[in-house]
DNA sequence: TCAGGCGAGTTGCTTTCAACAACCCACTGT
DNA sequence: ACAGTGGGTTGTTGAAAGCAACTCGCCTGA
C-alpha cells in the first residue's frame, strides 16, 4: 500500500512530478542553481532533515538530475551538481519562482529579484518557440499520441 | 512533527511549493485545465483515493486555486473551477510537460502532442519579457530585497 | 413504494513517509 | 589527545496516503 507511483502513467507532467514532485525536491534543486553542492549546505540552508535530505540527493542522482563528484581522495569528499538534464529544470523553477511573486508575496514585494543580463527584470514569459506568441491554455490544443494503447492525459 | 511548512519561508518557489507542491496537486490541476470540474471525474480520470482528493480540492479552494461552485439545486451538485489565480499556474504546467517530454519520453514519444493556434508545436520556451531572449540561469542574477529581515534565498 | 443508482463526499483502518535526534567514521587542525 | 568537520546511517514517533466501506439526498424505473 505505498504512495501511487505517477512513473507509469501515460502523462508527461505525471512522469516529471515522479522525478521532482516530492516534498523538498524543488528546493534541493533550487539550491543547486544558487551554487550549492555540498551536504552539509544544503542541510544548514535548507534546514531538512539529513536523512531525507540523503533520500532526497540519492533519488536525484538515481533519475540523473544531480551528478555526485568526488573532488577530493583523503577525507573522501563529494559534491553534487546539476546535470544537463538538472539544468533543464530551470523554465519549471522560475515559472514557480513568478507564480509565487505573483501570488503569494507580502506589501514588502518578493523576497527576490532576478535581473536579466538584458538590464531589466526578466518577467519570465512562456511563449510558443515559433510564433513567439504568449502562451495560453486556450490557444493550444492536446492531440495524444496514436501509438500509445491506453489514454494519455497530457 | 508534522510535516515542515513552507509557507513561512521567504522565497517565492517555496510558497507555490506550499500551495501546489503536495503528491497529486499538479494532477488535479493538470485535469481542471482539461476541462475536468466534477469530484467523480477528478477521482475516475486521476485514480486517486477520494478522501485524499476531497482534502486536495479543499486545500486548492482554500489557497483560491480552484472555486467551488453549486451548479444545480436538487440535487445539490457542485463544480470545481479554475480561478484567475489557478489559470496563471499554466506555465509550470507547460513547463513541467515539456521537460517530461524531453527527458521521460519513450521510443514512441510523448503521448501528448500540443499544437498552438499558429499551427505548430509550441516548443515552449521561457523568455525574458523584456529583451525576449531565452532565459538561462547564467544570465540571470538575484538579488534579495532589503526590504526583508532574515535571508531569502529565491 | 421500493430497489437501485449517482454525485459527493466521510469514516475507519493500515502502511509508508517525514521529523528529530543521536550516532558513526575518517580525517584534520591545535 | 581530542574537538571539529564533512557526510552520512539508524531508530523512533506522528502524520500523510491508500483502500474499502459507508452515508446522505435525490432521482428514475418497475
Amino acid at each position: 500500500m505505498r504512495r501511487t507511483s505517477f512513473a507509469d502513467m501515460q502523462c508527461s507532467v505525471a512522469r516529471t512530478l515522479e522525478v521532482v514532485g516530492e516534498w523538498w525536491t524543488m528546493l534541493v534543486i533550487r539550491e543547486a542553481f544558487n551554487g550549492v553542492r555540498r551536504f552539509d549546505d544544503f542541510q544548514s540552508r535548507l534546514g531538512i532533515a539529513r536523512n531525507v535530505l540523503a533520500a532526497r540527493l540519492q533519488s536525484l542522482v538515481d533519475h540523473g538530475v544531480l551528478e555526485r563528484r568526488q573532488y577530493q581522495d583523503r577525507p573522501p569528499r563529494c559534491e553534487y551538481r546539476l546535470t544537463e538534464k538538472g539544468r533543464d529544470l530551470y523554465p519549471v523553477l522560475v515559472s514557480m519562482l513568478t507564480w509565487g511573486d505573483r501570488w503569494t508575496a507580502g506589501p514588502e514585494g518578493p523576497p527576490i529579484t532576478l535581473t536579466h543580463e538584458c538590464g531589466h527584470q526578466p518577467d519570465a514569459t512562456l511563449v510558443c518557440g515559433h510564433c513567439g506568441e504568449k502562451l495560453d491554455a486556450r490557444q493550444v490544443r492536446a492531440e495524444r499520441n496514436p501509438n500509445l494503447a491506453s489514454t494519455p492525459t497530457s
